[in-house]
DNA sequence: CCTTTTATAGTCGTCATGACCATAAAGGGG
DNA sequence: CCCCTTTATGGTCATGACGACTATAAAAGG
């Protein structure tokens, strides 16, 4: 960062990305907006848009996931830089490097593209292929990162509601892994770390549910899982 | 991304910072240069520079590293993106968003400062403190994701030379840590690691030593750690 | 020769975990 | 009304990883 007046340097266009994640009847899903213009028309692709001049890569990512979820409050929701994105070609018209962050919502609102976003859409997260730009490579940087932060964070609450079962707590788990758990075992780790989960003081959920009504729960004050809850099979996994 | 002719877009300068450590004397040190010109002139701060029209933030930092360290080849050194800094006020100049990196490196090449920066030097981390803008910060954040990385990846072996003892990778883990391991069980823990090093065919070390020759070993094809190494009495460990 | 130093081998108890089995409490269909 | 299905919850058991620790081997130095 030394020489300031020695270095020529290129002026670039600085972007957010954002990969939005919520469970939907019991599918991994992730927010897409569908492209009016060129480059990449009629594409779907992760919402976003250019960092103003006053904010932070983090206040503009915080603005952008208001504007497209049409939620009113998103200050208590999870967001995560992921990483910056900056090949020369990907954006065909300019030099645009982007700043790419992660969020998760407990459950999808169903009124969404608020303002201004053209067309919102919770689409599978196996169905979203084929996006504009590199948004293909960002999204699944962006799975596999959730997934590796379920493994030693307590992140899985953020997908759940305010009050939630361990049932609905594992299929966090098994969603965003795609793989099954077993019931005991899961429920017997997630008790055993403190701070995890709070049981609801008088509470049980007994409309809804087809079998034997299940206590609920709240997220706790911990945030770090020691030791961690490592995903079944996951030998030869990246870095 | 959508409507780039619908807003307006500040141009910024986007920067690579790195931080580049190593092992010296038993110490973890970092490399640092100091500033010519202001602001923070006279202080220290973490090489970097301007990214180029065309180059990505990932050439960018390759080609500082190699510049700064004065090293011939780079191409095996482990270079990571660390995250992105960019708030407003980071630079009192201008707009300056920077992509920071990570770079690990066996041994200190005792050259270095290569071509045209300034004076670059060697300090132990510890006295790596009151750095330019706000390295300090991105300093603390690659030391915290380097001993994280440490506990479930094999990445320790990039700070030792091509060939090494159990005892020098072991010096790794206690210095990048702060902490002290017990040797027979680090030992243990290593080996019946599949992959992670490797015993060199028919060598022991014997001149330098002062007690019983070890065996000499390599690093090995695997990358991350199952299950991992965790750190000792790391509970509270932020996320 | 004895002490110091470092490397290496092994032991033992504890804890976390995967694979199960068993029971409780709801709804639905005959 | 009884039985079956479904889901939640409680428990056992064996294995494996790990921390703490002891013991032996092989060098250098006085």
């Amino acid at each position: 960062m030394d020489g300031y007046d020695k270095y020529a340097f290129e002026p670039f266009a600085v972007t957010v990305d954002l990969a939005v994640f919520t469970i939907r009847d019991g599918a991994l899903h992730v927010l897409l907006v569908e492209r009016g213009q060129e480059p990449y028309a009629g594409r779907w692709a992760l919402p976003g848009g250019f960092v103003q001049p006053e904010e932070s890569a983090e206040t503009a990512a915080r603005r952008e996931l208001a504007e497209e979820t049409g939620l009113k409050d998103v200050s208590g929701l999870h967001l995560e830089q992921l990483r910056t994105y900056s090949e020369p070609g990907r954006d065909p018209r300019m030099r645009v490097v982007s700043v790419a962050f992660t969020a998760l919502l407990p459950d999808a609102p169903e009124a969404h593209g608020g303002s201004d976003a053209a067309k919102a859409r919770w689409t599978p997260y196996d169905a979203a292929r084929n996006l504009a730009f590199d948004h293909d490579r960002i999204l699944a940087d962006a799975h596999e990162r959730i997934g590796a932060k379920l493994e030693y964070t307590c992140l899985a609450t953020r997908f759940c509601p305010p009050e939630f079962t361990l049932g609905e707590l594992q299929q966090v788990y098994e969603t965003v892994w795609g793989t099954t758990l077993d019931r005991p075992n899961f429920r017997r780790k997630v008790l055993a770390t403190p701070g995890f989960v709070e049981a609801v003081p008088g509470g049980a959920r007994l409309t809804g549910g087809r079998g034997k009504p299940a206590a609920l729960y709240r997220a706790g004050p911990a945030t770090t899982l020691h030791p961690p809850l490592l995903r079944p099979t996951s030998e030869g996994r990246p870095a």
